[in-house]
DNA sequence: TATATATCATGATATATATCATAAATGATA
DNA sequence: TATCATTTATGATATATATCATGATATATA
């Protein structure tokens, strides 16, 4: 399968368009002398709450759910990571352990690099400090921007917002098998799992989308737009 | 008064444990002839929404608030920065121009850097660029793990989460002068400012605090605790 | 000082959302 | 295949919260 193509050198990955765009031949040698990669299972735990963070952790292919274990068991999710995105947040500069979770909610490629080598990178190589910079301000940025989307909302707009999300910035597609369960759903927009249920057949019954299990196929973008707009 | 002490030279400044610690006298006469101290009273606006970029803020006294305008004039307050907090989010690195405006609470000494200068440095000099890396990431952390910490809970717990936030991370004390409206609250947890004031009453009711006006004094501190970790 | 305007306050009512109950459908597992 | 657990689904009910209305204070402004 397409996850079994192990990338081995860095030099040639396809992601690399990323921040290590500016890296010189001996600094990519070098963290591909000190990376890892490894394919992890849809449902797999890639790290836990309160674990030693001692990588940088970067999503090449999959999806994962970054979250946080509430004290009622409860579990909160702050966002689905996408491929180039790097998992686990700034976290990796400003605290020793892991504040969140992780889980594959798709079959993942996670590319591990040693936190030490880039901090040093980031020490020697100043372009690399900024265009590292850039890119996981961006991640932060938008992780802010996702939860002020979802907290202005209602449910209705909640829904759309997640509908529209994964349609125009995961998948691409008006039609697509959505990752998670309804009540992974409820746990990312913090609304209870039955009315997430009850929405999606809204939606259904008013001919705005279709679903079929986990297949939902977006039917009216222009009136799910006004939902999530009118919030 | 207090505020119109201005601190000329950077190497003197109080908040040089910040991030800039490790500069050099060279480095740092270079940002003291680059920066810019401004006092801005209690309501001034320091930034608006898409307004150019040009420059890191450093909050040095005070206390302002990061908010953005709703499409329905609504305004939406992302977070209460303090002294120390660099103020304007990652956005300096990933956006050309203001996500948020600004608007100081209390009367408020803001400390410009042009952000060229703060670029160049991170080129150039290593260690500031973990140093610098570090403290921002740290705010951007403490302002999702915020809004997560909103989010999760309802109106009382929202109340009495505010009540521990402003006694002590900001005023270090039980008694202070709400800086904010209680409209301002409520556009902080994302409630209506009626809700806001019925809370507060009943909390009044129930002896866990006093309030006069703006001064508020909690007077049974567990119990507000204990309010706040039930959500 | 008088007048306007925003803030604080509280009750009544409407609305949104959660919870509880129950069942069918699906998926996992022995 | 049979059994159990989880997910999806929907209705009834309870609860939380917003909205509307109205008045009292406080604050700004002419």
């Amino acid at each position: 399968m397409e996850l079994s193509v192990k990338v081995n050198n860095c030099k040639d990955c396809i992601y690399r368009s990323w921040a290590f765009k500016n890296l010189s031949d001996d600094d990519l040698r070098l963290i591909n002398n000190k990376k890892n990669e490894r394919l992890y299972r849809k449902g797999e735990k890639i790290c836990s709450e309160n674990e030693p963070i001692s990588s940088f952790m970067y999503l090449q292919n999959g999806l994962v759910k970054l979250y946080k274990t509430e004290s009622n068991d409860r579990e909160h999710i702050i966002s689905i990571a996408r491929p180039k995105d790097f998992i686990g947040l700034l976290s990796i500069f400003s605290n020793k352990t892991q504040v969140y979770s992780i889980t594959a909610i798709e079959d993942s490629v996670v590319c591990f690099v040693d936190l030490e080598i880039i901090k040093n990178m980031i020490k020697t190589n100043g372009v690399f400090a900024i265009d590292f910079f850039e890119k996981i301000s961006a991640v932060a940025d938008s992780v802010i921007k996702t939860r002020i989307d979802i907290n202005t909302r209602q449910l209705r707009g909640r829904i759309a917002y997640i509908l529209l999300l994964f349609a125009k910035q995961i998948y691409n597609s008006p039609k697509f098998s959505l990752p998670i369960s309804r009540k992974e759903v409820a746990e990312l927009i913090d609304m209870s799992t039955e009315n997430v249920i009850r929405v999606l057949s809204e939606f259904r019954k008013d001919k705005i989308i279709q679903i079929e299990g986990k297949e939902i196929e977006i039917l009216d973008l222009k009136r799910l737009e006004k939902i999530y707009d009118l919030g």
